[in-house]
DNA sequence: GTGAAAGCGCTAACAG
DNA sequence: CTGTTAGCGCTTTCAC
């Protein structure tokens, strides 16, 4: 369990580990070729494995970066993730994801972690939009490179790429209502998550817009999980209220609310529409009876990438916010 | 952008940096209350952040963990990572998650990476049967800990945590057979992971224990993805044969199929039944349609670690191989 | 082209 | 209880 050294190399050839170094660092114009092939060779017979450790101590600079999700279940950050790790590859960067179950505690911990091991820049989608401000602050005070993705945080001047949430909602109620739909429930979201708040505004922008009257027990919370949208959607039949659609905030909490319905033999989407700005083209594969307006998580991952890499190489932090729109389009249920 | 080191703690402070550091180590018995207190305020002050790098060279030890799985959009792996970080982070680890994309290639970067890197164990779910055996066998003969889990390499003796697939998969078939279908069409994966190649075991034993004669064209191969998927039910449909059933690999590849079943009113699970060996319970409420054998995803995680813990602890890279069953109950469909 | 030497930030023996 | 010292493995001047 002794890993092969600069040095064990360096004695085999009876050369010093300033040449090997070099040689292994690929300075071909000062090591003499024969000098370079022959250490190549060794180094494999060697099975040598270059300590990044090392390295980055020296360096001062890792090559990696953090990426903070809030949860991992939603195929909207995979997708993210595979986007940005593809760029961040090619622009030789290496990629850690933590991920943060929703919890402001763990995502201090892991920003901490990501700290401590001296990454060169972090993505994140945070959790809540205020617990950890100040943990944030401080991290951009301290020059590390920061760009917040999907869930804004408004009370700090941070570089985010968002979508317009408020005029996705508004969109996607406004097709509801144009499709000849009345009563439309809205599981909303948590007021700590941003977008859950500005897809709110939208709802009701939208029914005003058509006169709707506004009543509040048509908004029902429904978090984030499963587990809460069901109790959203249970909570809301024993209001009684009649009701021809669904607008969820997550794609998960509508799918607890979709379980419920289904139980009680309602036809989807015949009797109810069930829609959400979801994340990912997969997800009319996926959650086939369900609308959606898509959220462009590619370019999103692409925006955030190139102002985290700006970042990392000019160490210019300035903040730079970036407002996407999705793909307009509802997309016709299947199911 | 310049961090606090232990010795600007000392200099700040008039004392030597053994002591700040033996202090931010928590080394009570071995440092005055008085001192203690100075330096952690000091500490706070001037906002330190220990510095892994240091530490984890000097140590030869990172209390770092590698997960490599070879795909992340399937909730099986996005849990499986759940539970594994959870496990690992209270014993001490931090969790480093690498995505290969089904690849190799990227396999073995992924790999070559976190051994840069210096983890102290990797747990990984090969994308390939075969191709990165080298890769694996050196690791594993330099002494880093590796434990596989759901994808089987069986000409490597290597520790590994999986389910039995054959079995898994007999008992799914019989189940439909009993349940009276007939004409059971398998989306087969990919010849090069073995739970694919098990599986079509089991689905050739099963139709053997009814007498139900064998006809190649009723396994169709499928691939990984949906839209693999969704060729292979497209290539069974042009052979016009009756078929009342359909067992898929991955949730994914069936997920393709039901979507050109849906296209052409099938209706589903009346005219047919759609099943895989899936792997979370969540898939219940994401595929509500699609009946499913449950993998024991959680068990498989903390066996995972707790192997990969004695490995690391010990020293011992003995290997130890473990065979789950899942839970062996055929879900009944609800849409 | 190559070597010697300094040092990245930290820990751990050893000495006091 | 505290300080001194010697590295962990590597890169990077500065000499030769």
């Amino acid at each position: 369990m002794k890993y092969v050294t600069i040095i064990d190399i360096a004695r085999e050839l009876g050369i010093s580990k300033s040449t090997v170094s070099r040689a292994l660092a690929g300075d071909a114009r000062n090591v003499k070729p024969e000098t370079m092939r022959r250490i190549q060779e060794a180094a494999n017979r060697m099975g040598y494995q270059r300590n990044e450790l090392a390295v980055n101590l020296r360096r001062q600079m890792t090559k990696n970066i953090g990426i903070v999700i809030p949860e991992g279940v939603t195929p909207f950050f995979m997708n993210f993730i595979q986007q940005a790790q593809k760029e961040m590859r090619d622009k030789g960067f290496r990629t850690i994801i933590a991920v943060s179950n929703e919890d402001p505690e763990q995502e201090l911990e892991n920003l901490t972690m990501l700290e401590n091991c001296r990454i060169d820049g972090i993505m994140i989608c945070p959790c809540h939009k205020s617990k950890n401000l100040d943990a944030y602050k401080r991290m951009i005070q301290e020059g590390i490179p920061m760009v917040f993705f999907d869930r804004k945080i408004n009370d700090l001047n941070v570089s985010q790429v968002c979508i317009d949430d408020d005029l996705m909602s508004h969109f996607m109620v406004e097709a509801l209502i144009r499709r000849g739909r009345k009563h439309i429930v809205h599981i909303a979201g948590p007021n700590f998550v941003s977008n859950a708040v500005d897809r709110y505004h939208g709802y009701r922008e939208a029914l005003e817009k058509f006169n709707i009257p506004y009543d509040p027990r048509y908004v029902v919370d429904g978090g984030l999980t499963a587990e809460e949208g069901i109790q959203a959607m249970e909570q809301f039949l024993s209001y009684g209220l009649p009701f021809d659609a669904i607008f969820g905030f997550t794609e998960t909490s509508i799918l607890g609310a979709k379980s419920v319905l289904q139980k009680l033999h309602y036809k989807i989407p015949e009797d109810v529409a069930l829609c959400c700005i979801s994340g990912t083209t997969l997800c009319t594969l996926v959650y086939p009876t369900i609308s959606a307006v898509e959220q462009p998580v590619t370019q999103m991952a692409s925006e955030a990438c190139r102002i985290l890499q700006r970042q990392i190489e000019t160490h210019d932090l300035t903040s730079e916010k970036i407002v996407l729109r999705g793909n307009m389009k509802l997309r016709e249920s299947t199911a």
